[in-house]
DNA sequence: CGTCGGCTTGATTGTGCTCAACCCGGGTGG
DNA sequence: CCACCCGGGTTGAGCACAATCAAGCCGACG
């Protein structure tokens, strides 16, 4: 595991910035904009590293930009849950939370945008445009969260694989605005670690239910760190959900 | 099950309302309070019965005044999972959304402080308290649901039981105000369906789960509808969780 | 008195966990 | 260059925990 994380100064304008429609920052207008400008620090950490500790004061909050970081939650024996993944535009700490509640790890490179929590909580307490965004964002984060606790307290192992292919493949799709109907090829970059802990099961699990997905012919996963879905309908009959489930993300 | 929704005009004023200090109005001041006065009405609702039927079109948003509703999500084949626990003074409906992602149904009789869902989302708009207090309270929902997919993803059935007890109990002492280490009583109210549905759990493994607790000399059934819970610090022992979570609710 | 719903308990089954061996590819050092 | 190791992944055997199927209890209510 690296044991340094790069900082960088920012080297990218706001307006040049790949998550300017979707983060906290997307309602702001021009002067609003020029003082985040001023604020924001890019930090960049490698898959595995730590980027915030449970029970750790926090100084900084912020977006991401690029990359997948996960929030872990653990047991005093080890036991492990994954209880949010922080996709690029995803926002990263509570206002009005000075202890992190849980641990914050990258998954894959990932690269922050981040404020000093103070300088922040200072500018949102003055700008109702980001707490009406920072609200929407929380409630959708309310909404996914709901669903996943159905995945982990309802369904079966098989379903729970399913599932997973079917979010990403969701995902790839409404990023890449492709039509998740018939055959999808998307990349596939988690590790069995990661699947699992998301999911509430071991790695053993997780790799003997995607061989059997594959027996099945649902999942395709010849090449390298690429899933070919052929029916996406029918993966989604395998995860248990209702078929008419024709919202994105 | 009953048929019918009993419908009150408002009995009480917001200066004299239970919830006034925690609910979603909790900040708002005087000439707001009047507004809300004028548009608000009481229902309430028989164990069992539905509040909102996932699917539907959501056409009253609200607080809950007093009882108990869940937030319930299905699979086409039966199977439930409650996702949520709206206690008096939580927040039903999602601003913005006008179909409904989830089922709420009475847990035990409760009644609802409801506003017209255009009425409230336009005085949203123009009133930043409303806003923050929303936000406030759910970033505290999804808190507790995180803390909540830990319990469905990774705790034995004797751990969630026990959890449920210690968050049931937690409450109890902070509404009461009193001491929850040590001896503890509190009432309970929730049936073995409600529990598996909570916990990820079929009632026969509930009950099961329950008296092995009983037997163990953790919790104590005898009353009515009473628990008692001699050693508080044991049972959380029992959870699985730290012991040092000192954070009430 | 009979029924019904909520709950408990027993017997059995089965899914997913545990423990263990092994494969494969990439990096490192002799 | 090959040997070795190491981390991530796969597969197998056996087991344990919770689900399922089933019977019966108890209190409320008609």
């Amino acid at each position: 595991m690296p044991l340094s994380q790069t900082r960088n100064a920012a080297p990218v304008t706001c307006a040049d910035c790949p998550i300017r429609h979707r983060a906290v920052c997307s309602k702001c207008e021009s002067a609003e904009l020029e003082m985040l400008e001023r604020m924001k620090v890019y930090r960049t950490y490698q898959p595995g590293e730590a980027i915030v500790w449970a029970g750790e004061k926090v100084q900084m909050t912020g977006s991401v930009v690029e990359g997948v970081a996960m929030l872990l939650r653990t047991l005093p024996d080890g036991r492990r849950q994954m209880v949010g993944l922080l996709l690029p535009s995803d926002f990263l700490g509570r206002p009005g939370r000075d202890v992190a509640k849980f641990d914050v790890v990258a998954a894959t490179p990932v690269t922050f945008c981040m404020f000093r929590k103070s300088d922040f909580e200072r500018l949102v307490a003055n700008s109702p445009q980001i707490e009406t965004r920072l609200l929407e964002m929380t409630l959708d984060e309310l909404d996914s969260a709901r669903e996943w606790m159905l995945l982990l307290g309802r369904k079966t192992a098989r379903e729970k694989i399913a599932s997973l292919f079917v979010i990403m493949g969701r995902r790839d799709a409404y990023l890449n605005r492709t039509e998740p109907r018939g055959g999808l090829v998307f990349p596939f970059y988690i590790t069995r670690e990661a699947m699992a802990d998301y999911l509430g099961l071991t790695i053993e699990t997780v790799s003997r239910q995607i061989s059997a997905l594959r027996k099945a012919g649902l999942i395709d996963l010849n090449e390298n760190r690429m899933v070919r879905v052929p029916d996406f309908a029918a993966l989604i009959e395998e995860s248990g959900d209702d078929s008419d489930g024709g919202v994105l993300v």
